[in-house]
DNA sequence: ACCTGAACACCGTTCAAGT
DNA sequence: ACCTGAACACCGTTCAAGT
């Protein structure tokens, strides 16, 4: 048995005392709301703090409301799904409706693997959406994308005769709704089950370019 | 002027002097949380006990928790909703995609002008959907319903060769995404004005219908 | 410049006591 | 049988005081 250092004196920043200053906190409560959302728990302020062993006033240094903190969060899941949608499409192929297949599927795939993130991107419960300029943006470059699929389709005379914003509202209303039916548990009443999800999300979508393609 | 009647002891039931059973709060209750949805305010239970003029502890004579009001005030959305749907059925045409398409109509439509309840039908955030049996039976029956009209339009060979199961669910994610993204306040980042929205519901119906009918 | 800790106004829920 | 009112454990948020 080793014996206890008792001569060295403490230093100013050991593990066990925490400085007074935090340092990183900002970070550490959103990655704390994060963790929470993931576990299916309510996000909630305190819990954070306590998460981030700091007492329930200090977030408010760093966010003006529950509101802020959320939509910090939500920048940085959607981060997250827009860096796995261009991945996605990186390495699909060039034919653009082969590209929207891949950029729904991608979509499907991180609302299935993401739910508690892809809610709080999406509800607009938690956050006024327009508050936050990144989200916007990132939002307003994923729809760019899509229209832009959409446009190269017609172009090239892959699509039967029919209004583009049209297709490209039933294409996210698709998409959505199926992501949200599985957030909020509808698939078991659809008798859906949980194995054949993500088979019968790819199946949704070629439906769906099969109704609007040129046969 | 006329003079009081002071001579008249106070009746025992008069409007001012309300009596200490309330006699009907279940309902009261229900109804003042229908109401707060639809003010677009968070239903508490205080708020709806103080609504109904009674003390904070009293909704738990009726109520076993929250979960339960909510459940009943869902019941009571749904009968409506299913109400509309029904209505609409019995002046639809006797075709089974017309059907179909009257179907999906009246869902969007009831959708679009109450949110609010709409929202508590399906989000399955306030309490279990699966723990209230009136709702599980109408959610079956509305789904047997779709289930009848598709299985009778391909019958009638009236369908593009495609899985059935896998139309239901792509035609339910699709009127459940436009639903709540009108909801969750989606249309405005994709240039979809409050006035248009309904013609835009027609739209999407029309282009998905169009593409699961045989040509 | 950032954090603590007490405080305030809320909420859901319980329970003894009243009618 | 049903309701009151005080109580408890939560929550978001503020603010004087500490480091």
């Amino acid at each position: 048995m080793p014996t206890r250092q008792t001569s060295k004196p403490r230093s100013r920043r050991t593990a066990e005392a925490r400085p007074y200053h935090h340092g990183n906190l900002r970070r550490v409560l959103i990655d704390a709301a994060l963790q929470l959302a993931t576990e299916g728990a309510e996000v909630s302020v305190r819990e954070a703090a306590r998460r981030a062993a700091v007492s329930p006033g200090a977030p408010f240094r760093h966010f003006p409301n529950r509101e802020a903190l959320m939509a910090a969060v939500a920048e940085e899941a959607q981060r997250r799904f827009r860096a796995e949608i261009e991945a996605a499409l990186r390495e699909a192929p060039a034919s653009p409706l082969d590209r929207f297949r891949a950029y729904g599927l991608a979509y499907l795939r991180w609302a299935m693997r993401n739910p508690a993130h892809f809610e709080i991107i999406s509800t607009g419960r938690y956050f006024a959406h327009g508050s936050s300029e990144e989200l916007t943006r990132d939002n307003a470059e994923l729809i760019g994308l899509s229209e832009q699929m959409l446009a190269d389709a017609a172009a090239q005379g892959l699509l039967r005769p029919a209004d583009l914003k049209r297709i490209q509202i039933a294409g996210r209303a698709l998409v959505y709704g199926f992501a949200r039916m599985n957030l909020d548990g509808h698939f078991p009443r659809w008798s859906v089950e949980a194995s054949e999800i993500e088979r019968m999300a790819e199946g949704v979508i070629d439906l769906f370019i099969a109704g609007i393609a040129k046969p």
